[in-house]
This record gives structure tokens, sequence and C-alpha cells, in this order.
DNA sequence: CCTTGACCTTACCATGATGGGAAGGTCTAT
DNA sequence: ATAGACCTTCCCATCATGGTAAGGTCAAGG
């Protein structure tokens, strides 16, 4: 299987797998005489296992230390569970903030007339005039 | 004021001020006789204009749309409100979308047992074991 | 006057993950 | 044999930010 194949039967583009094997993510595959790369069905398994990944978020590294301990048969599923639980943690932190400027930027849109006045109350809040002192 | 106090005073690193300017987010200060910016106070708020609407999460595109808005007298404030309100919208898909991953974690997380043996629920999950047919 | 240290300047490189493109080699089907 | 689809490597771009290096400037103190 030629590397276009692979990243249809993977869904990884062909671009992608050539980068995750530059950085090591995954193994070179064995070439073919013309220099091809040639891939089978195990290394499109660890492509969509790496694309499954990627879709809930995991880094690239926090994807190399579960594809380590998908392929270690001797692991604990504890380090597994805890990788998966700071990333959680980690998510839960980003929805927060993004909650909390959705929520100011939600009132200062509730508070702005959206008319042709010059004053804005989304732009004085950004400038900081009714927290601050204007003058130098 | 040089550059290294406007950025005391304002909030945003040198670098980024520089960074800014270079973009032509910020106009290009004056310059003392060797070559050094020089900062007045007007300056110092416009920084502190993008600091805060970077901190609420608009991109630079988006910063520099406000700011020519902010340093507009005569701008529509709808327009204003409608540049917020579509941050808002894209904010809020952000999160849905972090949230589905927290919940498929959280679902995988509980199923898995954390203990030493070699079944894991989330690295079953992410090689897709229980939904696709191993075989090619 | 000279040194020291803190500051400034530009220029380049790096991140993380991905896409785009160019220039050239290979394979397959007609 | 040739066209077109595929492959190869290499370089560049994104976005916003940080770092580093090499060199210029300024203020304070001896």
């Amino acid at each position: 299987m030629n590397i276009g194949q692979a990243a249809d039967a993977s869904g990884v583009s062909a671009k992608m797998i050539r980068y995750y094997e530059q950085i090591g993510l995954i193994r070179p595959p064995t070439r073919t005489d013309s220099n091809y790369r040639v891939y089978g069905s195990d290394e499109v398994h660890v492509l969509r296992f790496i694309r499954r990944s990627r879709t809930l978020g995991f880094s690239i590294e926090e994807t190399g230390a579960l594809l380590a301990l998908w392929q270690d048969k001797t692991r604990a599923s504890g380090e597994v569970r805890d990788i998966a639980s700071e990333h959680i943690s980690a998510l839960e932190t980003k929805i927060a903030e993004l909650e909390s400027m959705v929520g100011t930027l939600k009132h200062l849109v509730h508070c702005c007339q959206g008319d042709n006045r010059p004053d804005c109350p989304i732009l004085d809040d950004l400038a900081g005039t009714h927290s601050k002192t204007k003058g130098h």
C-alpha cells in the first residue's frame, strides 16, 4: 500500500504521515526499490489510533505516550487513565476560560444598543475607560 | 518613554510591541536620534486596548478592526456589536467541541479500572477495536 | 575618561500542527 | 511512447509569541 492509500484508509493526510514519521511518532516504513513508502494494515491501524487521539484533542506528545502504552503489552491501564484525566482537567480549564470570555462579551453586547451612536460599551470596556482614570 | 517602559505600562511585551508595529497593527512611533522608539500615553492606551482585546480571545485581525472602530469617531456601534457577536458564536462552537471531547473522555475514564490489567477501554476506543472490524 | 550594566536595535530561529507548492522521479493504462 | 496520477524531498506559510545573538546607547560611578 502506498502512502496515498494509507492516507485514505486511515484518514490521516499523506503530508501528516510523513510528518509523523519525521518527528518519530511512527516508525519509518519499508520502501520499494523506487523509494516509495510501503504500508500494511498494522501501520494503518496505528495511523487511525493517532487520528482518533488527535480528534480527542490530545497533543502529538500525549498521543505518542498513549501509542507507546497501546503497543506495550505490559502496560498499566492506570497510566492511560492518568493521561486522560489530566487531559480532561486541561480541557475543563480551557472551557472555563472560554466561558468567562463569552460571559464578558455577552454582557457587553447586551449593553450595546447597536445603533449609530458613537457610544459603545464594548469599546469602552476594551479601552478600560470605565475602570481606569483616562488621564495619563 | 522607551519601549521597555511602554511594555511595563501596557502589559504588552516589548517583543510584541515591535511585532504589532511590524504587521501594521500599530503605527511606527517616533524615534530618538539614537533610533530608540519613543512612546507616549496615547500609545500606551492603544496597547492596553490591544491587550484587553487579545485577552478576550479576539484575533489580531479582529483586534485591528475593533481598534479602527475605536479610533473612528464616526463609527457605528452596531459594527462593533457584530464583531463581538460573531466572536461569541465562534467561542461557543469551540466550547461545544471541547465539551464533547470531555464527555467522551470522562466516559472512557469511568469505564477504566485503572489497575494493572492490560485491558484498557480508553486505548481500545482510540484503536477503534469495538466499533470496527479489526481485519482489513 | 572609562567601565559596567541595563537598556535598546535588528535579524534570525523556534514553537505546534498543518497546508501548499515546486522540481523531479515512477508507475499504470492506453 | 506518452499522459496523468502518484510518489519523493525540500522549502515556505500560517498564528502569536518567545528566545537568542551581535551590536549600539545611555546613565551612574570610579
